[in-house]
RNA sequence: GGGAGCAUAGCUCAGCUGGGAGAGCACAUGCCUUACAAGCAUGGGGUCACAGGUUCGAGCCCUGUUGUUCCCACCA
């Protein structure tokens, strides 16, 4: 039909693949009555970001999803997009231009908002390209930003509908400070770390003079907003010195002790210094005993005016000095080794600071409340199950949500401050006068939200809430959201009851969770380790289908994988080896061949179509359960084992054949059986089989539109792929023998085949002379009369004799058969000890035991083989 | 402090509701057999971490132990 190139070479063909499925629409979803839909929503991505191999797993289980259920006949649609990133992009930015002597501020923030938008359209499609590279089937027309118009108006309508019941809320409240960023983090947001450190002890003497106490930490500087100390009310060590107060070292303040449970007597010293400005407990105790606030630190992380001597000094160096005072001074009792929890900042890993400060927050406990029945009721499902554990433990003890950002790349909120009345309007419009008191003097907040606030929205801002459009009537609630087990606080388990609250419903039930790709020592891959390995340049190398299978093979939901670049390869090599079974294929096929399968099948075809059916049956199943590791992998032994190494091969007498009936026949079988395992395989490896596809007979215009296989039961041979095993385990047989006896292929002998039922080999005799070098297939009805040169295998329902003269060591044949007897004497008795096992044969289900029967019955036959051959040969021998 | 995962061939890992111990790579031997040497054929290699239990039957279920990884948590 056509020259094929002998060795696949996948970028000659993905980029003219890609463009065939883009410009025929095939990734918009089918429009066809009656169609169900099915729905995914793709995990934005950062608009700064670069494909990684997190997106490279991601994208690839999506598509492979979304490819399988369009193939089903789904109205299939998978929303890509992208995200403004906040922190991130703002961050880039912010990089390129100190490279012009610039900052943010000298910009002035509408400037500055520009530079960020130039940079959105410059960059923004980069990572939208590098998806297409990956396959990725997503109706890219309703591809959608995080700050386009429509999730900027989503977006507003959640803040004020939050607002308005109450469940959105400003504050002073501690919350985690990056100084680096200068921002608010929640705290989903700060990462701890554990790290060595000090603890020092220090001394604060009671201002009546009557003796002192000793305070421990592990942040000396916080000391100079220490506004009490605390004791636990049961410490029998410091009953007396309750309500009394102390002198502040350093700084001269006098401030109380109380008497809290917060303080535990074991640890330290039992008394407990207290900074409510810098620390969550402390800030709790202050507002339990009414302690005074005060922030000692800038946002900067340096020391403000409070501090006195110490101001300006930035925290670390503060630590510093202060210790060294406190020592000068006396206070300092003594400093130990400590290792504790750090908390950094996911984007720059500063070290975060817990600060007193004026925010937004999200009131959660109302709204987890739906979050966790949805998914106790199972109608959001985790896969695997055990994260839904993660989830609802999180969701259970979940905390206010800090969402206002100190940054400019964002959604900034939509609320106003009156500068006469100090009352806040939050509005779904711009606000230009106060909403209680009228003033036109109001300011509106500064902050952004958190990029997570509109990541939460995602499920159905994409498809145009709050509008009632078609796209959300149709495709909301979606089906399975997919994502990698790092990001389930972050945004699974907000898209959820963001779902719950504003749509009423769950936004998908199913929760497809996969692992890290980790490099091939088990480390994260990262930029400062420099061990990250490109998607990119792996499929440059090896082509995309090879790293979408590699993604997959081997690989369980949940679970982290090793990237080997070696196994990329032979994934490259399986895809090579299908593109060479298609070659073979291709180069016999006529013109006018056509796609349908012949009346007169012989043994060989029968037992490849019902080898296929049920491979249909249990990748189809495989892939709805979302077992899509095992499914590929039955898919792959069926292309390498089943079709390339054993039915190419039993087809090629007839296929180089002079009967042209025969040759059709085959032909007609092997490109019926490969077109159907082309759709099988074609959600895990699409170029390729598509590519493929369009070079076989076909109707429709493309595979990636093609229907997916059903089981047939008129396609099931049982007898025939019996019998055809039976002449198989011949086959194998003998090259075994072969092999053992170090037979060349190209010393052929004639075959002599005694057989329980001849009527199979007879069929199968064709298929014996060629793939196990005979020169020539007798079939016999008895044991040979002279067995002298004479090689002799068994299988349970054949014996083959094949001469070959001075090969044969009687002495060694005797011995071997003495081996074999006995391992198939053992094997008998195990059986028959199962089967005389009464509990065993009156309990196990009756298809087992038949089937053990069935072993037993074959283990006597071949025994009966093996000791006539046994005594024919020691005849021989005397 | 709480929770979860992992422990199967030399390496990396599959093994779906309990009944055959598997794959890729690596290794050994022999093959350029008119689809493929990125290949073909054949082979070696495992007390499924350990100890109990349930069961006719356990890699799989239950209990405990050891080792290891991760997540969460406000002990200064």
């Amino acid at each position: 039909m056509r020259q094929l190139n002998k060795v696949y070479e996948p970028r000659q063909v993905e980029e003219k693949i890609y463009q065939m499925w883009e410009r025929g629409g095939y990734f918009r979803p089918s429009e066809k009555e009656g169609a169900k839909p099915f729905t995914i929503v793709m995990p934005p991505p950062n608009v700064t970001g670069q494909l990684h191999m997190g997106h490279a797993m991601d994208a690839t289980l999506q598509d492979i999803l979304i490819r399988f259920k369009r193939m089903q006949g789904y109205s299939a649609l998978w929303v890509p997009g992208v995200d403004h990133a906040g922190i991130a992009t703002q961050i880039k930015v912010e990089e390129e231009l100190r490279k012009e002597g610039l900052t943010r501020y000298d910009l002035g923030r509408e400037k500055f908002l520009e530079r960020v938008w130039d940079w959105k359209y410059k960059y923004g499609n980069r990572i939208v390209e590098q998806q297409k590279k990956l396959g990725a089937s997503c109706d890219w027309e309703r591809a959608r930003f995080t700050m386009d118009e429509g999730c900027s108006r989503a977006v507003r309508e959640v803040f004020v509908s939050l607002y308005e019941k109450g469940l959105i809320y400003k504050g002073n409240r501690i919350i985690n400070w990056c100084p680096h960023c200068v921002t608010a983090l929640s705290d989903a947001e700060v990462e701890y770390v554990d790290k060595p450190g000090h603890l020092w002890h220090i001394r604060y003497p009671l201002t009546d003079g009557s003796g002192e106490v000793v305070v421990a930490t592990t942040r000396p500087e916080t000391m100079l907003g220490d506004t009490g100390v605390c004791v636990n009310p049961n410490d029998p060590r410091y009953t007396s010195i309750v309500g009394k107060t102390v002198l502040l070292p350093l700084v001269g303040r006098k401030i109380p002790v109380v008497a809290d449970d917060y303080a535990e007597m074991d640890f330290g010293t039992g008394c407990v210094k207290m900074t409510p400005a810098h620390d969550p407990n402390d800030f709790e105790v202050g507002l339990r005993h009414g302690l005074e606030v005060i922030r000692v630190m800038d946002d900067y992380g340096r020391i403000n005016a409070e501090g006195g001597p110490y101001e300006g000094l930035d925290r670390y160096e503060a630590r510093e000095k202060i210790v060294a005072d406190l020592e000068a001074q006396g206070y300092l009792v003594k400093v130990e080794e400590y290792s504790h929890n750090v908390g950094t900042c996911y984007r720059c890993h500063s070290d975060v600071e817990p600060i007193v400060s004026d925010q937004w927050f999200v009131k959660m406990k109302p709204l987890a409340q739906e979050a966790i029945r949805v998914v106790k009721e199972g109608q959001t499902r985790f896969v695997p199950d055990r994260f839904s554990k993660t989830y609802l433990n999180w969701m259970e003890n979940v905390r206010d949500w800090c969402i206002s950002r100190q940054l400019w790349w964002g959604h900034q909120i939509p609320a106003w401050t009156c500068e006469d009345c100090g009352h806040i309007t939050v509005s779904r419009t711009d606000a230009q006068v106060c909403e209680k008191c009228g003033s036109r003097h109001i300011q509106r907040d500064p902050d952004v939200l958190d990029t997570w606030f509109s990541s939460a929205l995602w499920p159905f801002e994409v498809l145009g809430w709050p509008e009632k459009t078609r796209d959300l009537e149709k495709y909301y609630p979606t089906d399975v959201l997919v994502t990698g087990y790092d990001i389930i606080f972050f945004w699974v388990s907000r898209m959820i009851f963001s779902g719950c609250a504003h749509t009423g419903r769950t936004p998908f039930h199913t929760v497809l969770i996969h692992g890290l790709v980790r490099d091939d020592k088990g480390r994260k891959m990262s930029k400062s380790l420099g061990n990250g390995i490109d998607p990119l340049e792996m499929i440059d190398r090896y082509g995309c289908d090879a790293l979408r299978l590699n993604m997959i093979m081997g690989n369980s939901p949940g679970n982290d994988m090793r990237f080997y670049v070696e196994r990329t390869e032979a994934m490259r090599n399986f895809a090579n080896k299908l593109w060479n079974a298609s070659r073979y294929v291709l180069m016999n096929l006529d013109e006018d061949a056509e796609n349908r399968l012949p009346e007169d099948l012989t043994i060989a075809d029968k037992w490849v179509l019902s080898k296929l059916n049920t491979l249909i049956s249990e990748v189809t199943e495989n892939l709805e359960k979302y077992e899509l590791g095992v499914a590929v992998q039955k898919v792959y032994d069926f292309l390498w084992d089943t079709y390339c190494d054993w039915y190419i091969e039993l087809t090629k007498a007839r296929l180089y054949s002079d009967d042209p009936a025969q040759k059709k026949t085959a032909l007609q079988v092997l490109v019926y059986v490969l077109d159907q395992t082309l759709r099988l395989l074609h959600p895990f490896m699409p170029f390729i089989t598509e590519e493929i596809w369009q070079s076989l007979p076909h109707e429709g215009p493309a595979l990636i539109t093609a229907s997916w296989p059903v089981y047939d039961p008129a396609l099931a041979f049982p007898t025939e792929e019996g019998h055809m095993e039976s002449v198989m385990n011949a086959i194998r047989a003998i090259r075994n023998r072969r092999t053992e006896m170090n037979v060349p292929p190209s010393k052929k002998a004639t075959l002599y085949v005694l057989a329980a039922h001849p009527e199979v080999f007879a069929e199968g005799e064709g298929f014996i002379q060629r793939l196990a070098y005979a020169d020539r297939v007798t079939l016999i009805d008895a044991e040979p009369e002279d067995l002298d040169g004479m090689v002799c295998c068994a299988t349970a329902d054949a014996k083959l004799y094949i001469p070959l003269g001075d090969l044969v060591d009687v002495v060694k044949e005797l011995e071997r058969i003495a081996k074999e007897l006995e391992k198939a004497r053992k094997n008998l008795a195990s059986l028959e000890g199962k089967l005389s096992n009464e509990k065993f044969v009156s309990r196990a289900p009756e298809a087992v035991v038949a089937a053990e029967r069935e072993k037993a019955d074959r283990a006597k036959a071949l025994i009966a083989q093996l000791e006539q051959s046994k005594a024919a040969l020691e005849a021989l021998k005397n």
